[in-house]
DNA sequence: AATAAATAGGTAAAATAATATCGATAAAAA
DNA sequence: TTTTTATCGATATTATTTTACCTATTTATT
């Protein structure tokens, strides 16, 4: 196991070329070069390449770059959005009821089935058509619809109890929004969308410049 | 310029040991090793003293490690949460309506000062306190209150637009949660908080133990 | 008081990631 | 047809990040 062939640097930027290339697209290229792409994303162009010969066997062409439909397909291929994945999310407050509405995970691939709450009053309801049941169906759910992915989205003091469970269930890729460091046994993943990460990162530079000018 | 003596993955780092060094302290510890801290976050310990290295001059004592209090205080001096800068929101959909609400921008030391939409029915409302303003006026406000950054949660095609904008009214950080790869001009910094790029990993590695199972 | 154990903090090494360089090749231009 | 140019794809180099190692020091133990 543990067969790590490409680099989270990488995955990264996946998603952000996807985005480039849709753009290119509909403003009508056909071909696209590695330089044209860094330039536009302010990256390095051999690190352009070298993501894409990770993710694409055709190759492309000098003088002219890549097919771009081609190049496309490849990395939505490889990141698995055209084939989707069922899921479940976990916490239907704020942030909850709008990742429900979000359109996104659909595009990337992720289909929520279904939503928990503890919150009595929404169970029965339905958001942009994934109804809402209690956790206290969740294992069940998950059991019973094969489910190995989850975002969680519910409030810091109930975060562990609820990975746990779903750790129990038999999901093992956890998308998580609330901001706690999950513990989970080996062959587990949790990636957090850490806002806090985020804003350190940005008002730290802001700070920089600030008080050097 | 370009003084660079923080990597970003130590910046990404430190807010997780900030929610590490709170529970350690909460559950009564005074002082905490780097050691200690490491095998909790499933890091290297080396790692951990460097990256307190960065932040904190106060040194730890051998045998008992960082005193908790401290520590604490030198990274949140750091991230700047004890020097509260002020900021927009734009977009108050159905994520920015959950960002308005959300406890935690005030936590790292972002005051949300005004919230700003084009949706007409919203101007006067109140968020958490906020108060919802038209984008019309936003070059305006951005100017008066001396804003230097912004949380950005407008639709894929504004995404752009606004962002140009508050980038001539004076914004220099930009919290992205839009899904677009925004075009700046240099000395502007852009942090996106990138679900589609947080789930290409996650699912990456997920397929990944399906696939050899 | 002497010894043992744990840990900081610095330095060295290893691993990883980013960037530069170069030959081959296909398209365009002369 | 020949030359020029842009680009790929591979390899080499550089930079960065992570990890390992070692010494000094402080506390606890004998």
């Amino acid at each position: 196991m543990d067969i790590k062939l490409i680099s989270n640097a990488t995955l990264k930027r996946l998603p952000v070329y996807l985005r480039c290339l849709h753009e290119m697209a509909s403003s009508g290229e056909e071909y696209v070069s590695s330089v044209a792409i860094a330039e536009n994303l302010n990256l390095n162009s051999v690190q352009v390449k070298k993501d894409i010969a990770v993710v694409s066997s055709s190759s492309g062409k000098p003088k002219v770059g890549f097919k771009l439909s081609t190049l496309i397909h490849d990395i939505e291929n490889f990141l698995g959005y055209t084939k989707t994945q069922k899921a479940c999310l976990i916490g239907v407050g704020k942030l909850g009821s709008a990742l429900l509405s979000y359109k996104g995970f659909e595009k990337y691939g992720l289909q929520i089935v279904g939503a928990f709450d503890v919150n009595e009053q929404l169970f029965g309801n339905t958001i942009n058509g994934i109804s809402i049941y209690s956790t206290a169906e969740l294992t069940e759910f998950v059991k019973e619809n094969q489910l190995y992915m989850a975002v969680l989205a519910v409030r810091e003091k109930d975060a562990q109890s609820v990975c746990d469970e779903l750790v129990k269930a038999g999901i093992i890729g956890i998308l998580n929004f609330a901001p706690v460091n999950l513990q989970v046994p080996q062959g587990v993943f949790v990636q957090d969308v850490d806002i806090a990460a985020s804003l350190a990162i940005l008002s730290t530079k802001v700070k920089t410049v600030l008080e050097n000018k």
